[in-house]
DNA sequence: GTCTATAATCTGATAGAC
DNA sequence: GTCTATCAGATTATAGAC
C-alpha cells in the first residue's frame, strides 16, 4: 500500500531530523539546539520542521526515547552475561559498571539528557517516560538477580557509580582519572554490601 | 572623606543586586536569569544595572565569588574541628562528608553553579576561581590533615560524596533518601583506604 | 510537504538626554 | 546614576501560497 511507503518515508525523515539534532547537540550543547541550525542540517527550512514534530520539545523527546532505547539495547548483553552460571558475582559487577560508565561518559550530551536534569523547558512523554522507567527495571532486575536488592543498597550503588561519571565528564572529559577508579569502587561496595547490616546515620543518633 | 561613602554606597548597590538575582535564580532555574526581571526586582531598569556590573556574566561572576566564600566560611569550623585532638579521625570524616551534604543541598541552584558547569556563556574570572581553588585547598588539607594524601583516593572521596549530593538534589529535592546514605557511605570509604594498596582496574588485566 | 512571510516575544547591550 | 529610546539579534511558532 502506498499508505505504509508515505509512513515509512515520514518516519525515515522523522529519524533523519532526530540523528541532526543529536550531532548539533554535541557540536553546540544541548540548550544550544536551534531549529535554523537543524533545518540547515537536514536541508530545509526550520518552519518546515513543524510538518514532522509540533514543537521543539517534541524533538528533545524523540531523542530522550532514542536514548533509552540505545541504553536498553546496551545493557541487553550484560543480562546474558550475568545468566551464565559460571561467571562469579564480582566479575558481572565490574563488568555492569564499567559498562554503565562507558556508555554515559562517551556521549556526555547524551548523559545530560537523560540522567540530569538540565533543560528546563523539557519533560519527557508518558510514553518515553515508560520506555526509561523499562530501561531502569531491566537494570535493578539484573543487579537483583547478583544480591544487591534493598532500596538503599542500590541507592548507594547508583550514587557511586553516577558520582564516578559526573566527575569524569565535568573534571576529566575524554581523560581516565575517575575510570580508573570503577573496579576499586565496585570492590569497595561489594564488600560493604557484604558486611553492612544496614544501619541508618549514627551521627544523627549522637 | 565623601569618596569613601560613595564607594560604600556603590558596593551597597551591587549587594543587593545581587542578592536579588540569587533570589530570582532560585525561582527559575539558573539559566532563566533575565536582566529585565533583576531589574525589576531591585527597582531599576534593566539598562541602569550596566552601571554596576559590564555585563551579564559579571554578575554570575559575583555569584560564583560569594558562593565559594560562603563555602570556605562553611568549612571554617570544620578545620577547627579536626585540628582538636581528642576527636576521632571517622567523626570527623562523617562531621565533614554530612557538612559538604547540607552545604550542597541547601541550595540546589548554588550547587549547580559552584559545582556544575551548566552555565555556557559563563566562565569565572581569574580572581573568582582563584577564590575557588582557595576553597579546594582549605578542604584537601583538612583532608589530608586527617590521611587522605593521596590523588586517587581523594577523586573517589569527592565522586562518592558529589555522587550522593546529585542523586539526593535530582530524584529526591528536599528529601532524605540519600542524605540517609552519607554515614554508611563515610564507612564504607574508611574501611576502603585501610585495607586497598593502590589497584588499577583489575578487568583491564583480563 | 515545503516554501515565504511574518507574528510575537524574548534576549543582552549601547547612546545619549537629564 | 538613572532614565528613554533603540539596536541587533535570537527564539518558537503560525498563516497561507504553491
Amino acid at each position: 500500500m502506498s499508505r505504509d511507503r508515505r509512513a515509512a518515508r515520514r518516519q525515515a525523515t522523522r529519524d533523519e531530523i532526530v540523528a541532526a539534532a543529536w550531532e548539533l547537540v554535541r557540536e553546540q550543547g544541548l540548550a544550544g539546539l536551534a531549529l535554523r541550525d537543524l533545518g540547515d542540517r537536514v536541508g530545509m527550512k526550520a518552519q518546515s520542521l513543524y510538518s514532522y514534530f509540533a514543537s521543539k520539545s517534541e524533538i528533545y523527546d524523540a531523542m530522550f526515547r532514542e536514548g533509552y532505547l540505545a541504553f536498553a539495547a546496551h545493557n541487553d548483553d550484560l543480562v546474558a552475561l550475568a545468566d551464565r552460571v559460571d561467571a562469579d558475582t564480582a566479575t558481572i559487577l565490574r563488568r555492569t559498571a564499567h559498562r554503565f560508565f562507558e556508555f554515559c561518559t562517551s556521549d556526555p550530551v547524551r548523559y545530560q539528557l537523560l540522567f540530569q536534569r538540565t533543560i528546563p523547558e523539557f519533560t519527557p512523554s508518558p510514553e518515553s517516560y515508560a520506555v526509561a522507567v523499562q530501561a531502569y527495571e531491566q537494570m535493578s532486575e539484573l543487579l537483583a538477580g547478583i544480591g544487591v536488592r534493598d532500596q538503599a543498597t542500590l541507592d548507594l550503588w547508583s550514587a557511586v557509580l553516577t558520582g564516578l561519571t559526573d566527575q569524569q565528564i565535568s573534571n576529566d572529559p575524554g581523560g581516565a582519572r575517575w575510570s580508573r577508579l570503577v573496579d576499586r569502587a565496585v570492590d569497595m561496595l561489594i564488600t560493604e554490601s557484604h558486611t553492612a547490616a544496614t544501619t541508618d546515620n549514627e551521627s544523627e543518633k549522637a
